[in-house]
DNA sequence: GATGAATGAGCCTTCATTCAT
DNA sequence: TATGAATGAAGGCTCATTCAT
């Protein structure tokens, strides 16, 4: 898809190579999730990490690499945190009840690298071809939660789900989770864990029996 | 704030004034609904409504506020869609049923006007000052929705809410609402109606006493 | 070929526009003839034209049609030159002498304009795809020469050549004319007419039965 | 003229140091004559070597002493190839004939490092400073071929030449073969063979008394 | 009112060169 | 010696904005 190969394959990299990557990577969340996407030139990363911009451009074949980067690490990161605590539980009605809490924990405590990829994937909506990352994005996100309502349904715990209501039940909590994102961007002040049980509240009536 | 004096003034623009200005919001609305917000230059702009370039700078005094008349249009057009048919209802219940139907109704009936204002907002989350104009926006839509709600909940229809409560559930059906609109923008042909019942469905029971 | 459509159609161009784009075809000539290639940036030009960089941005859709241009011009007042005056030769040999003659007067006359071609092809030879343009240009150019070579041959003024032998003798008149072109970048103050005369002589003598 | 003190002084060089330079030399040459002048970059070049871009810097002042060292590389060969054929030529007609064949075929039998030169010496016609590498680099070549010329009228074998119109003569005959090199690049099935004998006999002729 | 023309800042990228290791 | 890392200048290009006509 892009003209040069990208060296993704992580094993041939320095370790110098990597903390470099690193430390890009971490400024251009920052500044992602400071200034927006639309700020976030190379230079302006670059000035945040005091670095030459150039340097940037050594270490990533380009500015979309990097921002490819931004989001690989975000759901690296996101789905280490979030699968083995859905694993532990038993009950599907409490795999959902983690599955919203463990996603607002984990949005409330990586607040600026969430907030990137908000802007990230915002912004990618409509542009050519990458409209497909969001996408894949969004199926991978999507489907632990209709796993956890399909099982939910299977055990008699939850109500009655046809394939396409699964999908807006799963939407709907996805959504939720993202809207409270966004409105933490807002207001950064927000009490979160009443947020959280709240949420989990309302998705344990809307799918119980 | 800007340089020039904005006439927002309404009453002193003459007809012509008013008819160009409303073609560019349209072709703005257009622009970015089709090529995103990043992509939406007023070069861009003006070629699709066949004028100069300068015409729009002639019109708006910058940029923002061409976005800002394709927002404030976007809410006009919206509440004077919703409002009405709110109203007519009686119960609580059938408000926030009509509520959320006519709001998947408006996004389907007016995608490219919904899309463009989503690709806003979406852009304007972080923007400098701008931040204001996303959270009034927000204010605006959220208050109706818990109106709906405490009445209710003083009817006795809907379970208890607290202040806060309301709030979480308010915006969790407008998180509702705007991911549909954007799942929608993904997936075209996706079916409005089956989702609308689903919606309603879904906050019919999370709001039931 | 390229993304955008040139919009070459002269006809729709406004008298200003073509001035400027004149204005800035001839800062270009007189930038790479002095400078080369490789040191005639946009800005370069743009400086030597004292008009911003963005003015030639505004004017041509990329460097290339820029450039491009230039050949053209090039290519379409060196035809006007030449072949009025060939056509008005009876014999193949006064031909060939007046094709030589003209040439060297055209390149003596046109320095800079023919030194900045120069420098266009000999930039051209490997870069993708543009290979084709100094092909095209090669054969326009030789193909002439042929011709006068077989009407000699035809009249029996010329000693025999095959087609290949034709064109090989085509080539080297053809490497005559440019090689003085070159030379007379080195040495501005060649003596022209002198050449000119060896030239006649040469190719007088070579073609002769 | 440059800041460091090129170590031109081949006695000072080791054994390594003498290779290393070599072998970038030599991948310089591969590398301009398969990608142009203009996209032969010295991490270009690195990459074809498999060595670091540093090592180049390292072993050479700068770019420019490694393009004059290819350019001296060549002459050097050429003249080593071309020279003992001449000498052993006893009539200046041979002698002639020998130059243009030996001249063809060094180019054939060496395409890549003549294609380099071509492209090291089109670009830097204009350069600064460099004018005069390709300026010397032509009297270097000339001069045996206004010799050949010279003997030939001195011994009432070719016509009669004055100094002016022998140096005409000479560079007919050199833009003939660096015309046919260039020839040579964009058709690499040219028949070289019979190149050969159409220019001999081109100059055969055209030298004639 | 409207336009085409011009500007200048900013963007991403490439690259020769320098330097610590 | 050799290397990877870093730099900073320059390049082509886009774009919101300004302005004379």
């Amino acid at each position: 898809m892009s003209k040069k190969n990208k060296p993704t394959n992580q094993k041939q990299m320095s370790f110098i190579e990597k903390a470099r990557r690193a430390q890009i990577v971490e400024c251009a969340i920052e500044t992602i999730a400071e200034v927006g996407y639309t700020q976030a030139s190379l230079g302006e990363i670059a000035k945040r990490a005091k670095i030459s911009k150039g340097v940037i451009s050594y270490h990533f074949a380009n500015k979309e690499e990097l921002l490819e980067q931004v989001a690989i690490e975000y759901y690296m990161a996101w789905h280490s945190y979030i699968a083995p605590r859905i694993e532990t539980q038993k009950s599907p009605k409490e795999m959902l009840r983690v599955y919203i809490e463990s996603n607002l924990t984990f949005v409330d405590e990586n607040r600026q690298h969430v907030f990137a990829v908000i802007e990230l994937l915002s912004n990618k909506i409509t542009a050519d071809g990458k409209l497909q990352f969001a996408s894949d994005h969004d199926e991978a996100v999507l489907l632990p939660i209709e796993n956890i309502l399909t099982l939910g349904m299977q055990e008699g715990i939850f109500r009655e789900f046809t394939k396409p209501s699964a999908r807006v039940m799963a939407l709907t909590i996805r959504n939720a989770i993202d809207g409270f994102t966004i409105e933490l961007m807002r207001k950064p002040h927000l009490d979160v864990q009443e947020y959280t049980r709240e949420l989990v509240t309302i998705f344990d009536i809307s799918t119980k029996k």
